[in-house]
DNA sequence: CGGTGTCCGTGCGGTGGCGTACATATTCCC
DNA sequence: GGGAATATGTACGCCACCGCACGGACACCG
């Protein structure tokens, strides 16, 4: 129904786009496209990595699972960047997980390819590093986030950032799904998606949500999107950003979450 | 009186001490040590850097301070590592601040220099990336702790992350300042340390802190700070770490912290 | 030596989120 | 089409932490 079956160019992973033409000519012939089901697990912790994942139209979230079972998002890759950074970064595993949170494609590449392009030292090292930088800014604000944010207030934060790894307006996840990601109670999230709905934000049933107003949830959001999508937009610029979500304004304002 | 005005050498630094000696030796000329005051800010959010500093024996936060005042501690560098990765990851400004948590030196580099060796491929660029991983290791448990650790659990790892970047086992701050880190209120801290003196574990007065008891510190800590020092210790393990700290095993159990 | 500022202790009401338990509703699948 | 599995709604007590307010203690300095 709601898939997009389209066969993935390479095009739709931003950092692929925004690669030079002879690099990722180079870089082709050993980019295999592979299917993400939802709830597929690209790493464990500790797992030495063999390849980088560029997701297409695919999200996945990067979860730190604690002794004790409880979890925590640490930050979340769509199109707009790869699984799998320790490669090039030196470490070659995390002590995190690498899950899919949206089914989709990515393009997967061996790692040892990927490494090699990166030790020429070309395009390929500057925009990865780049994109490393824009997702410490993310783990960063992840970490203020819960420290001093609500529920509601992270709640609109997730979507807004599922939201722009995805085309169209739907997101396919249970509540429960987000609350392992926010690491908070499944409750919680039932009550805050239910004063969003309640202001004609979103609307959702069973496993799907769809936003009616995007400009109204970027104003319940705590400042933490605004920070990652303005940096993540400085040090990636090389793309026109899909949703054109930028002029927030909304004439009318909007009534507050409680 | 306790400050250790002894000069710094290049070697007390282990990002330095880890380099081979001809690439020490190109950047030598370009190092000047500074003096690292309490409370001075090497950089604000969105500054352009213009030095890295490699601490010897001062300890700074990266912090992020919110629209409201509020503010959370995103990671800890000190003798272990350099401030200023923006600097070679690309974006040359980040969004948080950096500010100076214990006073002591540092030695200090143009940017320019360090991007040139940097750009050399040489070993100087596969090691500050290694560090760059473990750095995010220490942000992403930070997002996992503020998610789901208490008060007194979370002092317990920030004093062990202070402990573990200094030499003995006294520490000058106030719990004004450790709760501008954690994000937590004063008083917070006030009761956490409060538990932890009357175990006989730390003893403090009036911005003085000394750890009695390092190993009932690290039972008492989450799983957070043992999961950053591990993978810091692979990540980084060229030189014989400080604090002999890894026989934490004490015979005698420890009384919980309530 | 007294005054002033910094630092720490303590108390009190309020509340957001947790743990738990259970009720209802929808989809899946045989 | 009926039963099981999944997804969501609701309710209740509890507690860690918050915001606030104030009191006491030590330290430095003129």
């Amino acid at each position: 129904m709601s898939k997009t079956p389209a066969t993935p160019a390479p095009q739709q992973n931003h950092l692929l786009a925004a690669l030079p033409a002879d690099v990722l000519h180079r870089m082709l012939p050993h980019l295999e496209r592979v299917e993400l089901p939802l709830g597929k697990v690209l790493y464990e912790p500790g797992d030495t990595l063999r390849h980088v994942y560029f997701p297409t139209d695919a999200i996945v979230s990067l979860l730190y699972v604690m002794e004790s079972g409880a979890s925590a998002e640490i930050a979340v890759v769509g199109n707009d960047g790869l699984i799998g950074i320790s490669l090039f970064m030196g470490g070659e595993s995390t002590p995190s997980r690498a899950i899919v949170q949206s089914a989709g494609s990515a393009l997967r590449m061996p790692g040892q390819r990927l490494i090699d392009e990166f030790n020429r030292h070309s395009d390929l090292l500057v925009l990865l590093l780049r994109y490393t930088q824009s997702l410490i800014t993310q783990m960063a604000q992840t970490a203020v986030c819960n420290r001093h944010h609500s529920v509601d207030q992270q709640l609109c934060r997730w979507l807004l950032l599922s939201l722009d790894r995805l085309s169209g307006s739907h997101l396919a996840m249970t509540q429960e799904l987000i609350a392992n990601m926010l690491g908070v109670r499944r409750e919680g999230v039932t009550e805050a998606a239910g004063k969003l709905q309640k202001l004609g934000v979103i609307e959702y049933a069973r496993g799907h949500i769809t936003v009616l107003d995007r400009a109204a949830l970027e104003k319940l959001s705590c400042e933490c999107y605004a920070v990652v999508r303005k940096e993540t937009d400085r040090l990636l610029p090389w793309f026109p950003v899909p949703p054109p979500s930028r002029p927030a304004a909304q004439p009318p304002s909007r009534p507050a979450l409680r």
